[in-house]
RNA sequence: GCCUUCGUAGCCUAGCCCGGUGGGGCGUUACCUUGGUAAGGUAAUGGUCGCGGGUCCAAAUCCCGCCGAAGGCUCCA
């Protein structure tokens, strides 16, 4: 039996005639449901009243989340090529709508046997489009979600079933073998945190009731908020959270640079009707801003591969110049994702995005990069402060892709040193033929996307970018796509959620010590030596150190909580005795709060080495905390 | 978008079930305290109880609608 069911505002059909010699009697007028959720119904050889029920069964649990209570059941043939007897398909449709009538569903039928000419408007929403299959015996309900605007019954079908049949995932571990082994088979016995990402990718249950602990932390830190005054997921950075985020970015930016990355810049907002982007978006019916200009309907984009493919496709190309890397940091790029899924920092509507495209000759040079990016994803991310044991890998890709390149995934394999996830499916229906995205679990046992990296082999041709080869023949480049990072306020959503779960085991949270907004805090015994920590503070501080100094009339116990509290990772308290023998008493987070003596020499030199050579920005407030606005209580 | 829960001062929160014009803490401000490593004391300040409507002599409290947030579903190029 095969379903597809649509919530719709209202279908209106009308039988014209008779198809078949055992055809229902009915009037040839039009019938109009308003608000109701229609079944097109398949009967397939074998079909039978248990499976009826289980059908109904479904269809009014869906009913119960959609608050409708009316079903139209449509008997239609044309969703399979397995029709059962005409005589049988009758009496299983009459078994649903005998069924459905019982558990009090206000049912309507269309007449079997009829060729129709039916209307139907559906909801915009993700559940109004649902495609179903169901075998007899052992019932294994196949879900597949059709993508289509629903006006055509021939679209609106094989949609369905292309999505079904396409887009069905094979999911097995990649061991670092470069050997497959189903996922139910899989031993995670030492691996706890892939099994969550696995359980998180193939949707299992879980059941967590609790506010993402980075929300609160990034308000008290005063990193960053919600903004009323925006839409949903546009966030407010206060100038510890901008220091932060700005930090990251350069450093993003320089790594992509020094691998050749060329940064170019491009614009936010993109013409509907371009002919290469208008294609690409029907393929990816993304939820988009969209801008109304004097004449032009215009999108804002999503990613930077808009920008780059165009400037791209205007570039002349020799194969002497690949692999070629243009790059940009998009502030900002644009999803309206729908409201229940914006969450804190994770997911956003508005996100700073780094996006490194290369353009490849042939499959060996474009591994070779791929190898190369990987690599260099792995890097930035332990430079950010997010390690291998904070994060799970999965490997995507068709089977035959396995099959042709299974020495370069077990080199990736290999390298990343850990089993992965992999999700292999049959065909290929993205535009890439090898995907890799590295995802943080958090605290909730979800998990969210950072580094990714693709093989595209569909938008050469779609932009038109072509190279010259050696015979001086124009050809179409593979297309890498590389986030080396993942979305910066992904990142610093990572970080605040890990130091949340270190806090659990027991260690002081902090942030990478680069990236702390205030890395000294100095806290004078009293006002007397105010003067003398101030001079202090500026020789630190012409090292390219940040460093403040708490001068308000508090206590000095609270003044250290609060320093504690702030998670600032050096704090020195100055009095007489430090004064006059030049000695700092300093008390390090990351040691519990132990204290060590160290003069003024030893403590830059100290902070110094463990800043390497990442970038740096003074203090983003003023020196003395008494000048400082609390942006958040 | 759907379902559930929640919305009380800049922040956290009691009160709501059982209607009688809101109580505490943090912060902020002032004064006292100038203190040696995680919350010193006193006082002041601060509330259209998310918004709109209804019931009632009377609504933070009960009812309806709307808005916002979180969780779940779904989605995540």
């Amino acid at each position: 039996m095969r379903i597809l069911q649509l919530h719709s505002n209202f279908i209106v059909f009308k039988p014209i005639e008779k198809e078949i010699n055992i055809a229902e009697e009915a009037t040839k007028e039009e019938v109009r449901v308003e608000e109701v959720v229609v079944l097109f119904t398949t009967i397939e050889e074998d079909d039978n009243a248990t499976l009826a029920q289980k059908a109904i069964d479904d269809a009014r649990a869906f009913l119960g989340k959609l608050k409708v209570n009316r079903l139209l059941i449509y008997p239609f043939a044309h969703l399979s090529s397995n029709l059962s007897q005409p005589s049988q398909a009758l009496a299983v449709i009459k078994d649903m709508e005998t069924y459905a009538k019982q558990k009090g569903i206000e049912t309507f039928r269309a007449p079997f046997g009829w060729n129709k000419q039916f209307t139907i408007s559906i909801k915009g929403h993700p559940l109004a489009e649902m495609a179903r299959n169901y075998t007899p015996a052992p019932a294994v309900p196949a879900e597949a979600q059709a993508t289509c605007e629903g006006k055509k019954e021939e679209e609106l079908i094989s949609a369905a079933l292309k999505a079904e049949d396409t887009m069905k995932s094979y999911w097995h571990i990649l061991q670092t073998d470069g050997s497959l082994v189903p996922v139910e088979e899989f031993k995670f016995k030492d691996h706890g945190n892939l099994q969550k990402f696995a359980n998180y990718e193939i949707k299992k249950t879980r059941a967590v009731t609790q506010m993402p602990p980075h929300v609160p932390l990034m308000k008290r830190l005063e990193i960053a908020d919600y903004e009323p005054g925006s839409d949903p997921g546009n966030i407010r950075w206060y100038p510890k959270g901008r220091m932060i985020k700005s930090l990251l970015e350069q450093y993003v930016s320089l790594c992509v640079a020094q691998y050749g990355g060329m940064e170019v810049e491009t614009p936010l907002m993109y013409d509907f009707n371009h002919p290469s982007l208008a294609s690409y978006l029907n393929r990816f019916p993304a939820r988009q801003y969209v801008l109304k200009s004097e004449d032009k309907e215009l999108f804002l984009r999503f990613a930077a591969c808009f920008g780059q493919f165009l400037m791209a496709h205007d570039a002349q190309i020799s194969y002497k110049q690949l692999p070629l890397k243009l790059f940009e940091l998009t502030r900002y790029s644009f999803r309206r994702e729908k409201s229940g899924e914006v969450v804190g920092l994770k997911r956003l509507r508005a996100f700073t995005m780094p996006d490194c495209h290369a353009f490849c000759a042939d499959y060996e040079q474009a591994k070779t990069e791929f190898m190369t990016r990987f690599n260099l994803s792995i890097d930035v991310l332990s430079n950010i402060g997010l390690v291998k044991d904070d994060y799970e890998i999965a490997m995507r890709f068709t089977k035959d892709f396995y099959a042709e390149h299974k020495e370069f995934i077990a080199a990736l394999a290999q390298k990343f040193g850990k089993p992965m996830l992999a999700e292999v499916w049959n065909e290929r229906f993205f535009y890439f033929a090898l995907k890799w995205d590295l995802n943080f679990v958090d605290n909730q046992d979800k998990a969210a996307a950072l580094s990714t990296d693709q093989i595209d082999v569909e938008n050469a041709q779609r932009y038109e970018i072509t190279y010259v080869d050696e015979k001086g023949e124009k050809q179409y480049p593979l297309i890498l796509h590389c986030s080396p990072s993942g979305a910066i306020e992904r990142n610093i959503y990572a970080l605040l959620e890990k130091a949340y779960r270190e806090q659990i085991t027991g260690k002081a949270p902090m942030l990478p010590l680069w990236l702390s907004p205030t890395q000294v805090r100095l806290i004078p015994i009293s006002d007397k030596y105010l003067g003398k920590v101030t001079e202090l503070a500026q020789q630190i501080a012409v090292k390219c150190i940040r460093v403040d100094i708490d001068d308000s009339s508090s206590t000095l116990q609270k003044k250290i909580r609060e320093a504690e509290q702030e998670w600032v990772p050096y704090i020195i308290v100055v009095g007489e005795k430090e004064i006059e023998s030049g000695t700092l008493s300093v008390r390090i987070r990351e040691e519990k709060g132990k204290q060590e003596n160290l003069t003024t020499e030893q403590l830059i030199s100290k902070i110094s080495e463990r800043l390497e050579d990442k970038p740096f920005k003074p203090l983003p407030l003023p020196l003395y905390l008494s000048k400082r606005p609390a942006f958040h209580g």
